[in-house]
RNA sequence: GCGCCCGUAGCUCAGUUGGAUAGAGUGUCGGCCUCCGAAGCCGAAGGUCGUGGGUUCAAGUCCCGCCGGGCGCGCCA
């Protein structure tokens, strides 16, 4: 529709132009937007203010001629000028009614289109370490991101979704000496846990699984474990020093320790056993959850490869890197970075920024048109160091976009749940999908914007009230299905056809603000995609399904006579249909019964 | 201190990329079931869009300065 406004309109200038007004004008992109107040019709364009200045003329006078020289359209029932010339369409009742057709024509397909071209996009998201289960935070990342590529993909995009497991860094080797350790504890040896171990319960659950599968095989004693290692630092529970040291010598020598005394055949499988337990288990956590990967893209592949060292390579081939204090820097600062970064430490490990240099330079030679990454936003500092890093191998920067995503902050009974990653003490995204259902969690988490604080409130996210927006979204779908039982309860009988042909019965105010609101849906999903905001769909569906309640609670569906009961019934599995359509973009069931 | 993000109704948030009289939910108050699901609907009240300038036909939206909040500023990830 909007096309087609913009279409009489161009008309309408090159009309007026031919004789003789306007001339030397520069005719700029068309703008036609829907109108917020129905007072000022369906759509509305501003173009007479826009050409107002460089034509030289009075908006409202330019803005009379140009309806004035407006072709026909059998869409448009009136237009008028107003405010400050401003050119208001109002569409005719048939214009409305239409997209009741269109729906039940085009079905699932209904707001899907071609907009992307097939192009090839590439989205990674959640990619949180295998150290742990995923926790709350990890939650709104994976909602967020599966939601903007079920968006992309609506709207003609060819989505690959993707997880990077950082299986080879440093972490990782914490983990395993982790395991290890509390396995000793297990077997009996006592002494102080590591202040940068992990500390989590889950590790001891994975000591324990060591032990069942291998007995005392893997012990020492912990004198020998802990001999001549720099010392911990060490605090109190409130977090206050008691013993100063150097946490991370101390953890890294625990690892390099771990693999003295186990040898390179029993580290690695300790290490292997903590890996595969947990990446298991967020795979599962996160299908669970309806999020489900093309392809999980290990950080170990890219090392054994080369990748790293050979990105290495070429950014000092370019210049771009040098040597201080036996460490390896790239030279982020030339590229708008605050300061230069180490990609090689002292010790001869690379770090994570040097594996993800090789990483993105790899999606960028696997072709993708374009690629998105969904980060916490506390990873924010981190987008300059990693597009400079691009640009400087000659790279695009603006092929990557990075999209931050806020923390989730949880409210129970009113009182913000407190919780701290370094003492393990945390709510896992299992924990809260069990608590609150998925459906409730994969909209809470998406409904706001993403640079935004989100306050889940976890007792409206469990209420099966009108409050909860997830229910009262489920609710229309599930009451348009009611009906259909009530139809046949009844004893009538639906006929489409019939219903269709009789759709200019649909005259009721509450019934054209349904259809506007219905003939929306292709434009917000469209809006969604290329903006990445998929809160505006959650927040569309409210208003949709707001809209379909006032109606309900204002008409009958099921009345006696034939050719409006059957138009109205088109009108009510139209909006079943989107919402549906809505409620599976954003990973949510559409219950049939509540 | 520097950088990024955020300040809109009591609370939680939208605001169509600069459009006309700033909107929802919740909370408060008041109405609506002999009728397809009241898990619903309607109404009232509630605002100096943090603040001061600037840009233009037009600013909640763009630019600059302040004020307030969050995050980041490691040879951690």
């Amino acid at each position: 529709m909007k096309t087609h406004l913009q279409t009489l309109i161009n008309h309408a200038l090159q009309h007026l132009q031919t004789e003789g007004a306007l001339a030397g004008v520069e005719l700029p992109a068309i703008p036609v937007e829907r109108s917020r107040d129905r007072t000022h019709g369906d759509f509305a364009s501003s173009i007479a203010l826009v050409l107002a200045k460089t034509a030289r003329c009075k908006p409202l006078n330019l803005a009379e001629r140009i309806a004035a020289a407006l072709p026909v359209s059998e869409r448009i029932a009136k237009i008028e000028i107003a405010g400050p010339g401003f050119i208001n369409f109002f569409l005719t009742a048939d214009a409305y009614q239409a997209v009741v057709r269109e729906i039940l024509d085009q079905g699932e397909a209904f707001g899907r289109s071609t907009l992307g071209g097939g192009q090839r996009v590439q989205v990674e998201f959640v990619s949180a370490n295998p150290t742990g289960p995923l926790h709350v935070g990890h939650g709104r990342g994976a909602a967020f991101g599966a939601t903007v590529a079920n968006l992309l993909e609506a709207v003609g995009y060819q989505v690959h979704r993707e997880y990077y497991v950082n299986d080879a860094g440093r972490q990782m080797n914490i983990l395993a000496a982790s395991i290890w350790l509390r396995y000793l504890e297990h077997c009996g040896e006592s002494f102080r846990f590591p202040s940068n171990g992990y500390r989590g319960e889950y590790v001891r659950e994975l000591a324990a699984r060591l032990y069942a599968e291998q007995g005392s095989a893997y012990v020492t004693s912990a004198a020998q474990a802990f001999q001549d290692l720099p010392q911990d630092e060490i605090h109190d529970e409130d977090g206050n020093l008691i013993t100063p040291g150097d946490q991370e010598a101390h953890i890294d020598g625990l690892v390099e320790r771990a693999r003295v005394l186990l040898g390179d055949h029993h580290y690695r499988y300790i290490f292997e056993l903590g890996l595969n337990t947990i990446i298991d288990d967020i795979r599962d956590d996160l299908r669970e959850f309806g999020v489900v990967y093309d392809h999980w893209y290990s950080e170990r592949t890219l090392e054994e490869r080369g990748a790293v060292n050979k990105t290495i390579q070429r950014l000092r081939d370019v210049g771009q890197v040098y040597e201080r204090e036996g460490a390896l820097w790239f030279r982020s600062t030339a590229f708008g970075d605050e300061k230069d970064r180490v990609m090689q430490r002292e010790n001869g490990q690379t770090t994570y920024f040097a594996s993800d240099i090789a990483y993105h330079l790899e999606k960028f030679e696997r072709g993708f048109d374009g690629v998105i990454d969904v980060w916490g936003a506390d990873h924010h500092g981190y987008v300059p160091r990693v597009k400079g890093a691009l640009q400087a191998l000659g790279e695009n920067p603006a092929r990557l976009d990075v999209l931050l995503v806020q923390f989730a902050i949880l409210y129970r009974n009113g009182e913000r749940v407190q919780m701290s990653t370094r003492s393990g003490d945390f709510v896992t995204l299992r924990e809260l999908r069990h608590e609150v259902g998925n459906d409730a969690a994969r909209f809470f988490y998406v409904m706001r914007k993403s640079e935004q604080h989100l306050d889940f409130d976890l007792d409206l996210a469990k209420s099966q009230s009108r409050d909860n927006p997830v229910y009262y979204i489920q609710y229309a779908h599930a009451r348009v299905c009611s009906v259909l039982r009530q139809l046949q309860e009844k004893g009538f009988s639906r006929d489409e056809p019939r219903g269709r042909d009789h759709l200019a019965l649909l005259t009721e105010s509450h019934e054209e603000t349904l259809l506007i609101v219905l003939a929306r849906y292709p434009e917000v999903v469209e809006a969604a995609a290329l903006n990445h905001e998929p809160h505006q769909l959650a927040q569309y569906l409210r208003e949709l399904a707001n809209a379909f309640h006032t109606y309900y609670n204002e008409h009958r569906v099921l009345v006696s006579d034939d050719a409006l009961r059957d138009a109205r019934l088109n009108l009510s599995l139209a909006t079943r249909q989107v919402i549906r359509n809505g409620l599976n973009l954003l990973g949510v069931s559409a219950p049939e019964a509540m």
